[in-house]
DNA sequence: TAATTAAGGTACACACTGTATCTTAAGGAG
DNA sequence: CTCCTTAAGATACAGTGTGTACCTTAATTA
């Protein structure tokens, strides 16, 4: 603690915006490999006790860091967020969007730290994120059922296609990162989402 | 070192591999995330020093046994082990199990440290890695010229969407990583890469 | 056999981890 | 307003890993 007297101990919310912030920044810098608790503390103005008793990992406290981004980002879950453009076309270049403005807004690193992550611990992250795929497959499938409604000839895919436009936004990101435009975007959905749903 | 007496300091080749094998296990084993010098170094009854003289982070390392062990695997560069198989479904079946001998063989952990480094160090590993899809790319325009050859109709796509084969089987090593079979292939092949790829 | 090269040993200062123990500020209940 | 509970923050310690420097000696080559 640098000032001594009162108000000089934070708690809650406060503190917690501050030690989000202050890691996001850190990620930013160092980058997720090289993030420690003990510069997390330094930067937040917190003691690393502070840290560990709330998370056990830095991935921890990234995935808290990303649900808090999240709903702040979208302003709730993204099923909820899609809409009825008209077309099939419109309809996915309006999820690829707002899916993409989770990784600009959140940031990258962050994003495929998370991703890493669910390359490595086999086990225990599945379940989250296991979740988090079913979440989406439910998204494209209301997606999918706005074209029916309208008429458009859908083809009928396995699950495991339906995530293919959250995976290539992931791929985007990941090897690219810089320039996922709206250009970007349309190819996707020109090249491959459309071919691979419209009959 | 254990023993001492004759025939007991390894050089060169002998040693590389030793610390290969033990790196590999070590993945395996605690993760690329929780790689060290040290424990490589015990693993492979050699001294850090060794290793420190020779690679400057455990990445450099990693990326060494990965074209070691490529080289090993298909016994040559992916452009010369596609074959025209009288289809292009049958040419991009080869191509899927080339390209996902890969991810088994090397181990999912390994190929996954790379791509994860892909996304953080943004300047660096980009040269070595640009390179890498650039072959892809020429791979996929070697592949799709059988198919123009046989009388196949071909689309035009942008050479963004040629990677797509080789970014599926990236997603599907870092999500689903096990049950990854021929089955599964098919279904990339018959739902994603025909449709973008056959007029 | 002598010279060169590279493996291996030892040591040091520093950073980070995880845990334990203590103090004390903040916020709520009465 | 005071007491009490909760949680922030300070301090300390043993263990592990880093990166570097310096030295010794085995293996290879001339």
């Amino acid at each position: 603690m640098k000032v001594t007297g009162r108000n000089t101990r934070r708690r809650g919310d406060i503190l917690n915006e501050s030690i989000y912030n202050a890691t996001i920044e850190l990620i930013k810098k160092v980058g997720y490999h090289n993030l420690t608790f003990q510069q997390i503390a330094n930067a937040a103005e917190t003691s690393r006790t502070v840290l560990y008793r709330r998370w056990k990992t830095t991935y921890d406290l990234i995935r808290e860091i990303i649900e808090y981004k999240v709903t702040n980002v979208l302003g709730g879950p993204l099923i909820d967020k899609i809409e009825d453009t008209g077309s099939l076309r419109g309809d996915l270049m309006h999820l690829l969007s707002l899916y993409q403005s989770l990784y600009v807004e959140v940031d990258h690193e962050i994003m495929n730290a998370i991703l890493f992550e669910m390359g490595q611990n086999k086990d225990k992250i599945s379940e989250i994120e296991i979740n988090a795929t079913n979440k989406n497959i439910l998204v494209m499938r209301k997606l999918l059922q706005f074209a029916k409604n309208r008429g458009e000839k859908i083809k009928e895919v396995s699950d495991a296609t339906l995530t293919l436009p959250f995976d290539l936004i992931r791929v985007e990101n990941i090897l690219r990162k810089d320039g996922i435009d709206t250009k970007r975007l349309e190819l996707l959905v020109d090249e491959i989402l459309l071919p691979v749903f419209l009959a």
